[in-house]
DNA sequence: CAAGATTGACATATCAATCTTC
DNA sequence: GAAGATTGATATGTCAATCTTG
């Protein structure tokens, strides 16, 4: 008689490699968090939205296209502007019923003082480790699964 | 005169490949959570919890043990556990100045049945869309940069 | 009315205390 | 005193309203 594996078990390769994505992809979250706020009093997620408006042409994005740009609740961006306005790191600009976000001067300083070791933590902790291969490899299995989620109920 | 380039830049794969990773990781974690909440009306971190303790001999565990596994602040775990009891799926005991948790009846009822949806989510996102090499791939890649960083900053 | 913005309530995470027991 | 537990303050994320303006 054969054992029968339930049809929703991972393999155990596949087991394995879910426990050790999780972890990493925890500490590296965790990590990458503490290196912005203790070297530049940032949070990630001030970082990424000051990273985006640097690059937005003078500066300035609509609210509404932030959110989609990021993936973001737009009462989640709204709540983090709000606290970055509170810091001086952005302005709020309101036209109608259209919402802009602007970084001022402090945040595109803030920004530009914490990029090069941000950038090189990630380096130490990423990019230093994996082979030119594993870089593409890891590439093409985000963008897989990435795949994989936009089609998935994609509502 | 040969170009300089700032040390601290990623070159265009790494930078590609770190835009593709964050978000891959960013989405599969959001839609995780809300397939656990929407489902089975836990949180990923209720689900952690209670694997873990499932896991154990008798469904109990030192909460600084536990602490320590799962990587947590004690005062994160804490605050996690209260809330868990409030809900009925722990159980504290202390014992002096040791402290355990012990999955319920409740607790444990509530792990089983969001195991099977919970576990095939993460199958069809992940593992159905990758070769037997690349989830290979992805567990070398984890491990490296898991490794690097238990050495950063070991304190 | 409807798109988009805003608000508030609640869940969660982190940090810096303080409390307890050996 | 110190290990470990607890607490509270603050920052962040999600959801379900409500408000505002075309």
């Amino acid at each position: 008689v054969a054992t029968v594996t339930s049809a929703t078990e991972l393999t155990g390769p596949e087991s394995a490699a879910w426990r050790l994505f999780m972890q990493m992809q925890e500490s590296l979250r965790g990590s990458i968090e503490q290196q912005l706020q203790t070297d530049s009093n940032l949070s990630s997620t001030d970082y990424t939205v000051l990273a985006a408006l640097s690059e937005a042409p003078e500066g300035r994005m609509r609210a509404l296209h932030l959110s989609q740009v990021l993936q973001w609740e737009k009462s989640r961006l709204h709540h983090q502007l709000t606290r970055m306005c509170r810091r001086g790191l952005i302005e709020r600009q309101n036209e109608g019923r259209t919402s802009y976000a602007v970084i001022t001067e402090a945040g595109r300083a803030a920004q530009e003082a914490a990029r090069p070791a941000h950038t090189e933590h990630v380096r130490q902790l990423v990019f230093d480790r994996l082979t030119d291969q594993q870089v593409q490899q890891l590439a093409d299995i985000s963008r897989t699964v990435l795949n994989g989620l936009r089609s998935d109920v994609p509502d």
